[in-house]
DNA sequence: TGGGGTCTCGTACAGTGTTCGAGGTCACTC
DNA sequence: GAGTGACCTCGAACACTGTACGAGACCCCA
């Protein structure tokens, strides 16, 4: 096996060229981003993302080494849109941090694929990590439990939004409501509630429940937050912090 | 726009042919996980999985509709090897749950990204989240929260392994070692120390650390598991349980 | 007038998921 | 035994994909 090795856009370095004309590295990962908003993950094909600037496909070929670049610049572009806030307070830093980066999540739901499948290294995903840690360490953590405690946040954020984005993007575009959804997913629901019917009645509940969908799922993201939060809070060797019950949103 | 349906393997009902000869749905969904595991999910063709079969790939179309069913069942399959504790105590039955949900992952790393784009509706999976709402329901949480509760320890388990089984099973996919890649790293951590020193100098520690990189990051993951369930004590409505700080593992 | 760097792109290759329809193999009935 | 229809397999084809390669175009500078 030949000694490969571990690959980034990142990794290489890049002059910028002169802007004058033609294609540029920023432009083409705007284009990016906005076929990636429109059409979805699976739908962006170098034709046509070069279509859509004008230009042949292989030209991109130019200012990218491949695909994988171009995913890896366009999610820290989204990174970059994580608002950072400066508090200090350092739940409120961390608070807003999550609810930054599922705000991020919801508007380009193709963001988690590329996190899950290719390093991030990018200066804005950088910053926005050091943000979190830099919060953590001034609130008393030590040593290893700052990244402990910040990739916590960090994973539960993501964990609880992928899912989320990925669901109501996915009905989005197809053009399907969500009460049709339901509709559709009740038989399938229907043969699995013989075997656990308590998760049934609370499917029925949830279904004929009257507060707005959206609403809901922010409660839910800031229910597990909050947990998350207090339990960091526990850990802080001296109890520096107990405003604990505080509510982040 | 024709209303368009939400579809699942799990909304049509199959009756399972007789498994005389030929394939059968059974042996293809093992076949995939096999070839998922061995391959990864970039890895994974019709063409190939017929091969191994020793069938044509369009053979396969007259068991499963299509490649999303196909994963859709062996996603399933993966929540099947997750094993369901039996215990009084809702936190030894989570965070049983949990680290065995992130076993799961780290053996199929193509897992999260099939739980990122298709409904997990399957039995086995049902009966995970089901298993996990029927303690915190026993434990006291009310109504919703028994689903927020459930939710936020899932969203966590797989938003912090998910990029933990990804890189290692590309590192291992590819030949190349942990250090080879933190070498190949290297050049971008230096250039984002110039903004971030404080970063720069943890990940030094990280580098020359003489813990097991394995242990580091189990130590990593029970530190988030074990403040969620702190923080999930904290909103049970009487303080029922106050063993806060027991370690899960 | 000549390079030589910078950039574009047509062609080609090996692969993808999936449709369609022709055919083959059974178990059962007349 | 002949015939029928359900069950199952599969070759060919279609419209795609990422990207390697090499031919050319443009522009600046000597």
């Amino acid at each position: 096996m030949p000694e490969q090795r571990f690959t980034s856009v990142w990794t290489r370095e890049h002059k910028p060229r002169r802007a004058q004309q033609g294609l540029s590295r920023e432009q083409i990962v705007r284009a990016t981003v906005e076929l990636l908003d429109a059409e979805g993950m699976e739908s962006l094909s170098m034709r046509k993302l070069g279509a859509k600037l004008g230009a042949g496909a292989t030209s991109l070929y130019w200012h990218v080494a491949n695909k994988n670049e171009l995913l890896e610049l366009a999610m820290d572009e989204v990174f970059g849109a994580v608002r950072i806030p400066a508090s200090d307070s350092w739940r409120e830093v961390v608070g807003n941090v999550a609810w930054g980066l599922r705000a991020a999540i919801l508007a380009h739901p193709w963001f988690t694929f590329v996190l899950g499948s290719l390093p991030a290294l990018g200066p804005n995903a950088m910053n926005c990590s050091a943000t979190l840690c830099a919060a953590l360490a001034r609130a008393g953590f030590q040593k290893h439990d700052i990244d402990y405690a910040g990739a916590a946040v960090l994973s539960y954020t993501v964990g609880a939004t992928a899912p989320e984005a990925a669901y109501t993007s996915a009905l989005k575009r197809r053009g399907i409501t969500m009460e049709q959804a339901q509709r559709d997913l009740a038989p399938a629901v229907e043969k699995v509630a013989r075997a656990h019917p308590e998760v049934h009645a609370r499917f029925q509940e949830a279904v004929e429940s009257t507060i707005d969908p959206l609403a809901h799922r922010q409660l839910a993201f800031d229910f597990g937050l909050v947990s998350m939060l207090d339990g960091l809070a526990m850990r802080l060797p001296k109890s520096a912090d107990m405003s604990s019950n505080h509510q982040t949103h």
